[in-house]
DNA sequence: TGGTGTTGACTGACCAGTCAATCTATTTGG
DNA sequence: CCAAATAGATTGACTGGTCAGTCAACACCA
């Protein structure tokens, strides 16, 4: 248990490999045997490791699910307009689909599904994100920053859907990705959902 | 061939049977003995109407999808204000839930978030979709009622993340339901798209 | 010597898709 | 007006292949 100093640590190798196996074929298309070639390791061991394939999916997702909880709160907490702290989680969602694009991808296109059949487990996690972001606009509405008219729950819901709609896009390949594209799209989601599309001057339009 | 008169159609009978199960069990998780257990149809049947299980998706989503697109195509074309037209989309995706959500579910679930297999598949669709929106926010932003510094392209992905976001919610029991939610998620999405979450007035901030 | 890590052949269940037979309705021709 | 012929609709038992998970044995270290 004490998984002591070197040697390469064959937990990881495994859920590194499905990562990639999940992103390439999907959860439901692939085979553990493919989990385990990818991996280099035997097929058993997949097994000594985790109780079941599914097990392995959630172990990924919580993994990294967690860890942006821990950032939310992280920001919230933070004394910060609320434009910075929109962007820094959007900052973090973006960065992290820049840094590991085929876990992003495990998570929003196989974990959304697999909350129908299995777990309501991912749907807690998925409810706190929620909440934690449905605070923040909270207290930007308290602070007279946001309309009080647009209910938090909604507006955090809006912020993520436009998130999750962008990594889609990448994954998809429905949009262009490269750093300027990662930077410039951090700057549109927040443009985009604390500003609105409408152009905010009072004049009149003008035409070409 | 010819189809005539009366007689269950059998073939929408499993059509409707299929969207039962999809929503209930999930594409993966289903038999097609379910399907057809469902439908109250003998096994064979299922295969002299598709070819395969994959295809009676394929049919859901795009007879679906199809009557999507021809109705974002018809509100282009009327000389309406953006909100309204964006208001016209909203309304008719919210009134497909409220009318079969069921249906809307699986194709969001299954098709729509599905990168590997059906996504895939009907990536013309979705981005045809997107597309068409899109051209709705160029005229808004060529008749200066749209900023011009957020593409039309990730405006449209904006507007659609935020909708598909209100329906997942709806789905998976995260958002509350029922006739007064659904008529005010409809103002709520254009609202907040269109208007942004910032308080627009100029003046400053007022704390309790 | 005991415990953890590692192996891969094997099994038991499951299920998409096939197919030959049966049924039903419509058409033909006598 | 009816019988035979034709074509589509409907049935469900069966097959072939797949794959998650098991397990008994072996390797390596303390």
């Amino acid at each position: 248990m004490v998984r002591a100093k070197s040697g390469p640590d064959k937990r990881r190798l495994i859920l590194d490999a499905a990562v990639r196996v999940f992103a390439r074929q999907g959860f439901h298309a692939c085979r553990v045997s493919d989990i385990a070639d990818e991996a280099g390791v035997a097929y058993g061991l997949v097994y000594h490791y985790f109780a079941s394939k599914d097990e392995v999916l959630d172990t990924l997702f919580l993994e990294r699910w967690n860890v942006m909880l821990e950032l939310i709160r992280e920001v919230d907490a933070q004394p910060l307009p609320v434009r910075e702290k929109l962007g820094a989680i959007t900052s973090f969602i973006v960065d992290s689909y820049r840094h590991d694009p085929d876990l992003m991808k495990v998570i929003i296109v196989e974990v959304t599904r697999a909350a129908n059949s299995f777990g309501q487990t991912h749907l807690g996690q998925i409810r706190e994100a929620y909440e934690l972001i449905g605070e923040i606009v909270t207290k930007a509405q308290e602070e007279g920053v946001f309309k009080p008219e647009i209910e938090a729950r909604f507006a955090a819901m809006a912020f993520y859907g436009t998130i999750e709609q962008l990594l889609t896009g990448w994954i998809f390949g429905l949009r262009p990705q490269g750093e300027e594209h990662f930077e410039r799209a951090k700057w549109l989601v927040v443009e985009t959902v604390c500003g609105g599309l409408e152009t905010s001057v009072v004049g009149e339009a003008s035409v070409s």
